[in-house]
DNA sequence: TTGATTACTGATATTATTATCAGTAATATT
DNA sequence: AATATTACTGATAATAATATCAGTAATCAA
């Protein structure tokens, strides 16, 4: 992708900051009087030049007709994720990144078949999982023999590493203080409610 | 906030349509074309309503003047997150939530003054980081003796718990097999990155 | 130093878009 | 049954906005 000139990419910023400030794009005029330009002549050659470079899509004869192209809000799409650093160069500062490892975003679960579970209890505290955490459970309602998953016994939910035979499921902790829980099948009201797949941890 | 009538409804859909995949909102004449009224009044008499009931905001005299209001794209934005799961009634789908505790999501780590660094190794293991984990690191140069930092020493980034004197600093690794640190900061090239405020954890 | 690109001014025709008036008809609400 | 609200048609004036022409000037690379 062509890159931009600075008074090129200020006003692309300027768009992009109309778009999600006010919730539409401004006119050639509007630009014009931001940047002070008599003559909005002047955006419109800057507006040519962002199509050009595949910035903008322009609608001819459309009021405030500009598209942010997919390819230019991708990348800057990861303003609005965590970017994640490998190595840091000495004396680089840190916003200057260059050697990027890519973007940590909690998208890849954003389908509905997920749902988070607030932990409580340390029972699980040798898988690293903490009281307090944040487990992030894919909803499913099998499980393979030995998976971290979420049971729901009697009602209530938790998070265990589970193991089902015929007759009876058992529920280990991971934590050496704590035995497993054997749940009667026939007795007891027990289902899967999904597969544990992401932990999420706020540190204070 | 009013509720809206099916047809209201199916405008401001449109509306928020245009918006997501078009990049700007429609006019009144392309709403009345999409639904097939044949006068932009028709439009205009909904609008209004919209923007009365909340829904929006009109610019007068402005084209494509069609501003979303907060408090309606707020409610769809939980759309985007993972429902946080209180207790699980028994016999209810998990996908009828009801006791909902909220929703997890990243975008309070969304400003530009964080990041997330991929750890290796697992010097920090019994601070419950393990190897593999995503640390999400706030941007700050200075920390409080005893926090959970990044430094980078010699241009290497590294998470430990972090202690600083008038000529060293303490790199404390968390894990009973590892000795701390000392970074003589007269010879050494070191500095704060940031401070540990999260964790992510995929699991498989 | 020549030419291409970038960055503007100023003016104007043309079209896109809003705003508003004067109605009609169907659907709820009291 | 009367009244308000919702949901439209159709027309038109006023204005917002784009598109385009004809230039000037500065910067940068060949």
């Amino acid at each position: 992708m062509d890159k931009l000139t600075s008074k090129q990419q200020n006003i692309y910023d300027y768009i992009r900051e109309c778009l999600t400030t006010g919730g539409y794009t401004p006119t050639m005029r509007e630009i014009a009087d931001y940047f002070g330009y008599s003559s909005t002549n002047t955006v419109n050659d800057h507006l040519q030049t962002l199509a050009k470079k595949g910035y903008i899509i322009k609608k001819p004869g459309t009021a405030r007709g500009i598209m942010l192209t997919e390819a230019a809000t991708a990348s800057e799409k990861h303003n609005q994720g965590v970017p994640i650093i490998g190595r840091v160069a000495a004396g680089t500062p840190i916003s200057a990144i260059e050697n990027l490892d890519g973007y940590l975003e909690l998208s890849e679960f954003y389908d509905e078949r997920h749902f988070a579970l607030h932990v409580k209890g340390d029972s699980m505290i040798d898988a690293g999982i903490w009281d307090g955490d944040f487990v992030i459970v894919r909803e499913q309602h099998v499980i393979h023999n030995g998976e971290i998953g979420v049971a729901i016994v009697e009602g209530e939910a938790t998070v265990k590493r589970i193991t089902i035979t015929q007759a009876e499921a058992i529920l280990y902790p991971e934590n050496e203080y704590y035995s497993p829980i054997r749940v009667d099948l026939n007795v007891t009201d027990f289902r899967i409610a999904g597969k544990v797949v992401g932990l999420h941890r706020v540190i204070r």
